[in-house]
DNA sequence: GCCTGATCTGGACACTGTCAAGATTATTTT
DNA sequence: AAAATAATCTTGACAGTGTCCAGATCAGGC
């Protein structure tokens, strides 16, 4: 009954805005970064060719909206894992690093756009703040960390800890390790919480020299 | 003087698979992977458009062989960091990684192909090989780590050296971390370095207990 | 009411990857 | 040596892409 549902294909859309990032998602989801097309997104959201120009510049701009969204959900899910963790400081980081691999392994081609493509501009605003959300988390939480254990993170523990998480993500997003790929989900999380626990740890403990 | 030299444009190229290949790279160094273009190679071979064909089933078919070639460089790269390096297990590992980062920022676009995008055909004998191959050194330099301090590594111990050392190459090649991007070479290879070597040598240390 | 600006369409252009048919040269067979 | 065959490369075509442009449609302010 809503007046979009009335009429079959009104000239003006209403949100076509929005309408467009959630085709771009199920486009990327569906096909891919590289078999992306802002025709076919258009098409998704049953609009001519040419209708997305005037929301984006370019299929450039579309993809740095979509990654931009991407950064916010991401970060979304690493908070809701935190929330449903024990509260000590490693139990925090070691939900936050299984969010930041489980939203690269639910999301694969949004999580390339967002880390390995040169397709968003990253000077975006929208963006860069997007982004920076989730690394201040991170640094956050890496500083809680060390704070239990009495002192605080070098710049190089912060980013030890990043890069750990982000390396297994990537790999396991680009079917690298075949051998934890091919776990079902739940064994594949068993592993990697061990793996994040031991090393978070170990990281952790720096503090206390 | 040598035959191809002589005539302009010989209608037989002679070797236009090595030539499209090296062109390939010149052209993802240059254009990017999102920009690369099977046309754009044929026309840095000065062939046309159509020619690669009769040596790559497709534009996928290329790139493939271009991951392929771009894995054995990888490995060699990671080679001769060893050899220049102290002998000890511990430093060993660390030129190891520091080629694996080093590979990455020298090559962008190729790093991208081979770890983070979809296009080349990962069933492919070819690629498999080279890409085991790096993987086989990997697993080779952890287990001689663990073994000076009389232990065998754990199955994670060696995932989480890939990982950390990956994620590291892949979040400077996205250009995320700001500050280490922004050093010159030689500085950021000292912070580098010695992230590297605090880590593996914490891990190599769990072999102690 | 009318008009300005925002929104969307349809057509055009240059570019892409791939296919098919023909031209040219290498290689093998007779 | 001559002829047949196979490999190599070119040209032309097709559908699909991103982007630009002129025009159609509509919303909201005067």
């Amino acid at each position: 009954m809503t007046a979009r549902a009335v009429k079959a294909a009104p000239y003006h859309h209403g949100d076509l805005r929005g309408a467009l990032i959630k085709a771009g998602e199920a486009e990327l989801a569906e096909r891919g970064l590289e078999g992306f097309s802002l025709r076919g997104v258009a098409r998704r959201a049953g609009v001519s060719h040419a209708a997305p120009a005037h929301h984006f510049q370019d299929a450039g701009g579309l993809l740095t909206a979509l990654a931009a969204e991407g950064f916010r959900r991401f970060l979304h899910r690493q908070l809701q894992r935190q929330k449903k963790a024990k509260p000590d400081p490693v139990s925090q980081m070691v939900a936050s690093g299984l969010g930041y691999i489980d939203f690269a392994m639910a999301h694969p081609a949004l999580f390339r756009l967002m880390f390995s493509s040169g397709r968003p501009a990253h000077t975006s605003p929208e963006l860069a703040e997007a982004a920076r959300a989730a690394f201040d988390q991170l640094e956050h939480d890496v500083t809680r960390m060390f704070a239990a254990n009495g002192g605080r993170p070098a710049r190089d523990d912060v980013l030890e800890v990043w890069a750990l998480t982000h390396g297994l993500a990537d790999l396991l997003n680009g079917k690298r390790m075949r051998f934890l790929c091919d776990m079902r989900k739940a064994e594949r999380e068993k592993v990697v919480t061990n793996m994040l626990r031991t090393s978070f740890t170990e990281i952790a403990a720096r503090a206390r020299r």
